[in-house]
DNA sequence: GTCAAGAAAAGTGTAGACAATTGTGCAGAC
DNA sequence: GTCTGCACAATTGTCTACACTTTTCTTGAC
């Protein structure tokens, strides 16, 4: 009796339009698209194995987030994340953030501020050892616990949106390790200001260090956009073929 | 060239996606649906006389927005907009359009924030006297303009999704025209400031101005829910029947 | 009368087919 | 050689059908 789904061949499994919707984003966070490149639903349906259908339904959502573009009879297009969108996008983030530290330092609980802490001082002491996909888990998360502990869940939503158009040149920007000590040095500051409730101190971190980041994701930006366009079908360097996680 | 799309018969003509999502959001913004309640595909396909796949289409849209909510297997919900999600809206509402403004004035040229002025110049001497739907087109304009000239097309879009939500209360609330006058008067203070560039007293009272507003759109939403748990399905009253457009 | 279990109904998730539109290539005029 | 039409191919938008899941209804035990 352990779950009586059988699949006897390859019958309808699971909630195939989460997995494509997953999958699609995936791609395009990957910059496995070109810019601009029109994405064609069938051959996308072929390559995961379903029906149009669900294609579809995770191709509308990821428009509605901002990934991609739709233009009536002609279909999805990947919409290039350029130097300027990514600006905007970094402005708006470091606005948000901003607001919801303050509203962290006006409402939440010493308790809660504590969370906030807590979260830091255990991953601290060997954030820079650890491989850059992790880092970026932890680093968005410290944001996102701000975020939380503004208590407006709005305010988070948005910070969730936004970190998932930009997570892919964070991914790169921490490869290119150059300031990571800034950023565990200022992740501290920030807690300290949090625990004094200290708003100029903190939105004044905040500010600085993502705008300080803006730069190094400039630079990220254009290596892979430069990667996308030298492209990568020439499969000869396995550099990161067998990658275990 | 008046669009040669001729329209036979019955037969499809135009993008039902797009007409079907604008009408289902305006009914989920005019309170036509009771909040967490479930929403029949099949019945708004039938009423909208198309299939179910552009319903679903436009229901996905609406989710990531925000407005309805997705439960698997079980289908789209309407996600009551309850009193605190008002508040965390208009919160980040604030947090959003004071950023946006001290932005304007610190990037937007004089002839750019003369658009400002000029727009304000050129309603307000008759503003009050107009109607409640345009007095909500004209005052999401207004702040809209100032997203704008921030020079940030993010926090545009930002904007529009926010106001989408939060459309239908401020409708309610601009009928009870209470402090109708202070808008006049603050709209025209925001000029002043952006003319100044003077970020600390515009954010101010933009701030004070949209905070003023939650305690309005709390009793406006109050009635609302009211009426929609005291039900309209006694159509004896035809009120709004015949409604032209 | 209440509750449980199972059958029937309703509804969602996905597939596949077709209609409408856009894009492409070929033939002929100039 | 280049340009203009026109047929044909490719692709999107929508519909219908059906499998699977959830909900409702019915029936019978207690």
């Amino acid at each position: 009796m352990h779950k009586p789904k059988r699949t006897p061949k390859g019958r309808r499994s699971a909630d195939s339009g989460e997995r494509a919707y997953k999958a699609i984003r995936k791609q395009l966070v990957e910059f496995k698209l070109k810019p601009d490149q029109r994405i064609n639903e069938m051959a996308l349906a072929k390559s995961l194995g379903v029906s149009r259908t669900p294609i579809r339904e995770a191709l509308n959502r990821l428009a509605s987030e901002g990934f991609i573009a739709l233009t009536p009879n002609r279909g999805f297009f990947f919409k290039a994340l350029d130097i300027d969108a990514l600006l905007d996008l970094y402005e708006l983030r470091a606005m948000i953030e901003c607001g919801a530290f303050t509203l962290m330092c006006e409402r939440a609980s010493d308790a809660e501020r504590d969370r906030l802490k807590d979260f830091w001082d255990g991953v601290k002491a060997d954030y820079r050892e650890r491989d850059p996909d992790d880092i970026l888990v932890l680093d968005e998360g410290f944001h996102l616990l701000i975020a939380e502990l503004s208590g407006n869940p709005e305010i988070v939503n948005q910070l969730k949106a936004i970190n998932a158009r930009i997570r892919f040149i964070r991914r790169i920007q921490i490869q290119h390790v150059s300031h990571d000590f800034d950023m565990v040095n200022t992740h501290s500051q920030i807690v300290d200001a949090a625990m004094k409730r200290d708003v100029a101190a903190g939105t004044a971190l905040l500010k600085s260090h993502i705008e300080m980041t803006v730069s190094g994701a400039q630079r990220a930006l254009k290596d892979a956009l430069l990667n996308v366009y030298m492209e990568k079908s020439d499969s000869s360097s396995g550099r990161r073929a067998s990658r275990p996680r």
